[in-house]
DNA sequence: TCGCTACATGACAGCGCTGTCATCCGTCAA
DNA sequence: TTGACGGATGACAGCGCTGTCATGTAGCGA
């Protein structure tokens, strides 16, 4: 068998112990559980490490153990700056902690999602965070039958399968609407790309919450969001239903694409047509006019499902296993209201 | 020992083989290189693995054969939108592969990167992508070291670890420089945050090219480069130096940033101010007014890269192991040319 | 002084797979 | 008919680590 190493091979544990003279169990412990061992004993091994720059096999660890160290992030999109935050939170947490990660990307297909969670299955993850509570029956079996703490992300459900840290994206979007009718809009419209399960439940919470809603002034597509893409259904918006004199779009994106072709078009923003958009993103607040958006706390989502793992993965309990953050109404100058 | 299964226990190989009713090792073989196995033995393996549903056990495959099939993907940032599209690349051209894909990030620390490709050596991956060709000399004789194929990405470099897909970033920088100037542009100014080796290449390339730069016009920080920071950057500039009749935005978040202050202020664009942005993100071509961007091929370059890794991994010879990119001027509105 | 507990340490085996080498069988040329 | 050959298959051992259980040692009260 090849060694699979240049230059005569990595040091083993074994190696680490011959040289610290103690037996490769006690030098293992020394790494893993160093209270568990003696001063002299952790500091010979620390020092027998240091000098042959001994180098942990996590595949033989993860064999023997049956168990391995990596997070596992279940994401539909890894180009979706939402998800980009919700990354950077999970980084934020797992930093130092010797838990890489490792992300699966399913492109909002279902099948890929449950292929994606039977490959994190093989490895035998430390811990599973999964956006979405909507998985296909196929995949919550999977999520159910993994043998790791799991957290469910970005939404909220009456049932999780195991941890949660999620957000009413249907009562988000009733703060926007509701903020709407306030700032005095009567004819609000919507626009909603991309129909996963959250889009869905923010356009449902909005026509819900919303005075005066009517579904002629409703734009929707399946095509994934995009700035272009809001300015398109702008459009399409104004054509059909003139009288539109407010808009809520499902994501940010999708409200900075309307708030260019408002301009483009001639259309006063606030005056004759309010935006509203949803994330708040970080250009929101300094676009021009500055953007009304419903905050969410991606950023804690991420940090929050990470340290809940850990602290299963630690043994230790959750006291609260279902984590419900909120999201917050950012109100700016593009829905100041009407001028007419 | 447990058996870190819940139900008793997953499938082996071993069961697959009894099952199947031949050895352990054509098993193996079946899965692995079937050419190498008749084709009864072959379908009677195939059969054995659906009915039990056996997942192959990537430690031990790890463990025995002294490789695994991660790719792993070393990146400064996982917020930053070129990121993301790199990363779609490299997940289009490893879907379907059976690789499995593992994010470094090292956020702009160089301690950091090394730590992580200490991290990922000991994983014994299937290849490495790596951005930048700036790597300290601790990280750069860990890639050297690292017993697969790497690619290095973003940038260009003289002598590339082993495999490059790059961009000039001077030279696309210039590509912006030339066509101020030639839209009639005479004191032209440049932003430039996150002072990374490739913003620096931009900023030299740019000041190089430009005719009539003065460094009077040059804003600098090294703040994350955002939305928000790029509005703050362009009244700064143009306190600072006001006659500056066009700026220079090292990436398009902050040329977004300065459009919208530019609309604050109530400067026209392009007619008093031509502003111009690098990398065309989505955003760009539908802002009012339309941003004129150096485009990168960021989905190509990391799609290439994987590709590279695909093919030697499986054996093959890279025909072209340094691969420069072409970035591409997008001119739009936001240079139209002077009107005063 | 003895025996008990608590802690530190070690021997052993085995996790599931794959590399090496040996064996087997059928086919073909001599 | 024989021997050589190549493709298919299998036995074996071991990758490096950790769980289990056994052993050794110090410290303490009785």
């Amino acid at each position: 068998m090849s060694k699979g190493v240049r230059g005569g091979g990595r040091p083993t544990l074994a190696d680490v112990a011959a040289r610290a003279g103690v037996s490769a169990i006690t030098a293992s412990r020394a790494l893993r559980e160093p209270v568990r061992v003696s001063p002299a004993a952790r500091e010979a091994v620390e020092r027998a490490v240091r000098a042959l720059g001994y180098e942990r096999n996590a595949a033989a660890a993860m064999l023997a153990s049956g168990r391995s160290d990596i997070v596992g992030l279940v994401i539909p999109s890894v180009t979706n700056n939402v998800f980009a935050d919700v990354l950077r939170g999970v980084y934020d947490a797992l930093e130092g902690t010797g838990h890489p990660v490792q992300i699966g990307n399913f492109r909002y297909a279902p099948l890929a999602e449950e292929r994606l969670l039977a490959a994190f299955r093989a490895q035998r993850p430390a811990g599973l965070i999964v956006a979405g509570t909507d998985q296909s029956p196929g995949g919550r079996a999977a999520l159910a039958a993994m043998d790791c703490p799991v957290v469910q992300i970005m939404d909220v459900s009456d049932d999780p399968v195991d941890m949660l840290v999620g957000l009413d994206h249907a009562e988000g979007a009733a703060l926007a609407a509701r903020h709407l009718a306030e700032r005095g809009y009567r004819a609000p419209g919507i626009l909603a790309a991309r129909m996963d399960p959250r889009t869905r439940k923010r356009a449902a919470g909005f026509e819900a919450a919303a005075r005066g809603f009517d579904p002629r002034r409703r734009v929707t597509t399946h095509e994934p969001s995009s700035v272009q893409l809001g300015g398109r259904m702008l459009a399409d918006l104004l054509a059909r239903a003139p009288e539109t004199d407010a808009v809520f779009c499902i994501n940010d994106d999708l409200a900075l694409g309307a708030l260019f072709e408002a301009a483009r078009m001639g259309i006063a923003v606030p005056g004759r047509l309010g935006v509203a958009g949803f994330n708040d993103l970080e250009y929101s607040a300094v676009a021009e006019p500055a953007l009304t958006s419903v905050a969410t706390p991606r950023l804690e989502m991420g940090r929050r499902a990470a340290e809940m793992l850990l602290a299963r993965i630690g043994g230790g309990a959750v006291a609260d296993r279902r984590v419900r953050l909120r999201s917050a109404l950012r109100p700016r100058a593009s829905t100041a209201g009407r001028s007419l």
